[in-house]
DNA sequence: CGCATTTGACCGGCGC
DNA sequence: GCGCCGGTCAAATGCG
């Protein structure tokens, strides 16, 4: 205003104007500028805030899983408490929740300090160690069980494989250690028509090669949401049933990756240390880690995971085509719909999994035949007790069933080459 | 035109 | 040393 009447007051009007809107230019700009930073400053803040908000969902999904086993182990042990205790199972499990214990401090330099590290939070009887909210963490979610005392405790370490460090914890882990957890690989056998299962992340295909004792070719697929993500991917059809498709992952990702992508992330990784930790028979070329699912009528158990030793690298194997479990039922969090990856899916490239594999026996068998299968409350039952046996693992493999029967309901593989489909012509 | 995929070449490990 | 095999590279090709 004082500015206009100065002007307004000079001589010369023709360089007055000129002046005039000069200065309106240069205090619209300023006044966008100002506008601009601040959009930028509350854009930014709500970007921490929703990040802040997938951490935290991350740490609830795990502890509602964590819980609903304990609560299962709990009925359990109610329902049969003699029997572990005359067979020593119960003395078994707690020495196997100790080894899991010991491992988690293993990776800190003492139990103490790995502990300060996490906010404490108390629900009922369980004790969960949560990332500081103020800190950066690249921990997504850890958690530690009951205490030892206490019946079986639980010790869920989730890496977050999203992020590069572990904030002093992977530092103490040696290099060869985590050279070998690298060379760890994790399959996952599921019933897609698809090329590619939907994990949430992005991958980019780098090669293609026709494998000794497969008609069908292997692909090769490399992540590309970060440009030094070392994570690899194999994707091959089964020879003996071209229906099912095998995804073998190695690595883990060392930038933030999408919710839905996660559970597969924390997977591979929790096998990747589980399988590591030495808890496996080394006589048993294959030993059938958990999962004994038994079905209703009591004899032939499913097995949903299992390692594999005669495998140039140490491979655990998650048999999603066996898992009798309808779409959403099992008691596993599933994902929230708006985790599912933006890119909209076409009508058939969707991977359904586990879903799938039910639909395909449903159509291929009576009803009757279809009710014989094992009731999912049932089975997984079943599968969360012996899993618990291993915790640490049990959790990732949960979230990741989980995870997948989310995004079942439809998401494009990132892209649509047809692996071992006739109209593929391999190498 | 830029980007993703394809595919032949290349490399290293392993067994003989 | 040689061949086989799995895995990766990179130029060519295709596609939107």
């Amino acid at each position: 205003m004082d500015l206009n009447l100065q002007i307004t007051s000079s001589g010369s009007d023709s360089y007055a104007d000129g002046e005039i809107k000069d200065e309106q230019t240069n205090n619209e700009r300023a006044i966008l500028c100002t506008e601009l930073n601040r959009v930028s400053a509350e854009n930014h803040q709500l970007r921490d805030l929703l990040s802040q908000l997938n951490r935290n969902c991350n740490v609830l999904q795990m502890q509602v899983v964590s819980l609903m086993q304990q609560q299962e182990h709990s009925q359990r042990a109610q329902i049969a408490p003699k029997n572990e205790i005359i067979n020593g199972r119960g003395e078994e499990r707690n020495n196997v929740n100790d080894i899991v214990e010991r491992q988690f401090m293993d990776m800190g330099q003492n139990g103490k300090q790995v502990k300060t590290d996490f906010d404490t939070r108390m629900i009922g009887n369980t004790t969960l160690y949560l990332p500081h909210r103020d800190t950066n963490e690249s921990w997504d979610m850890k958690r530690l069980g009951k205490e030892k005392s206490q019946v079986p405790s639980q010790t869920h370490l989730l890496d977050s494989s999203t992020t590069p460090k572990l904030n002093g914890i992977t530092s103490d882990i040696d290099q060869a250690t985590e050279a070998a957890i690298r060379r760890a690989r994790v399959s996952v056998k599921a019933r897609s028509e698809a090329s590619m299962i939907s994990d949430g992340c992005q991958w980019r295909k780098y090669g293609q090669k026709m494998a000794k004792g497969n008609p069908c070719p292997r692909a090769y697929y490399r992540c590309t949401m970060s440009a030094s993500c070392p994570v690899r991917k194999q994707v091959q059809r089964c020879a003996e049933d071209r229906s099912v498709l095998v995804t073998t992952y190695e690595g883990h990702h060392n930038h933030p990756l999408p919710q839905a992508a996660v559970a597969m992330a924390s997977t591979t990784t929790s096998a990747a240390t589980m399988l590591l930790s030495g808890s496996m028979p080394s006589s048993d070329p294959n030993y059938f880690l958990a999962g004994a699912a038994i079905n209703s009528s009591g004899t032939s158990p499913i097995s949903v995971a299992s390692i594999s030793a005669t495998a140039p690298f140490p491979t655990i194997t998650l048999d999603l085509t066996r898992v009798p479990a309808p779409g959403a039922q099992v008691p596993v969090p599933a994902l929230p719909s708006n985790t599912l990856p933006q890119r909209a899916a076409p009508a058939e490239s969707t991977f359904s999994g586990v879903q799938r594999s039910h639909e395909l026996r449903l159509g291929q068998q009576s009803r009757d035949q279809a009710q014989k299968l094992p009731s999912l409350p049932e089975a997984s039952r079943a599968t969360t007790t012996n899993f618990a046996a291993d915790s640490n693992f049990t959790a990732a493999i949960v979230a990741a069933l989980g995870s997948f029967m989310a995004m079942g309901s439809g998401h494009q593989s990132y892209n649509d080459t047809q692996i071992g489909n006739p109209k593929f012509s391999g190498k």
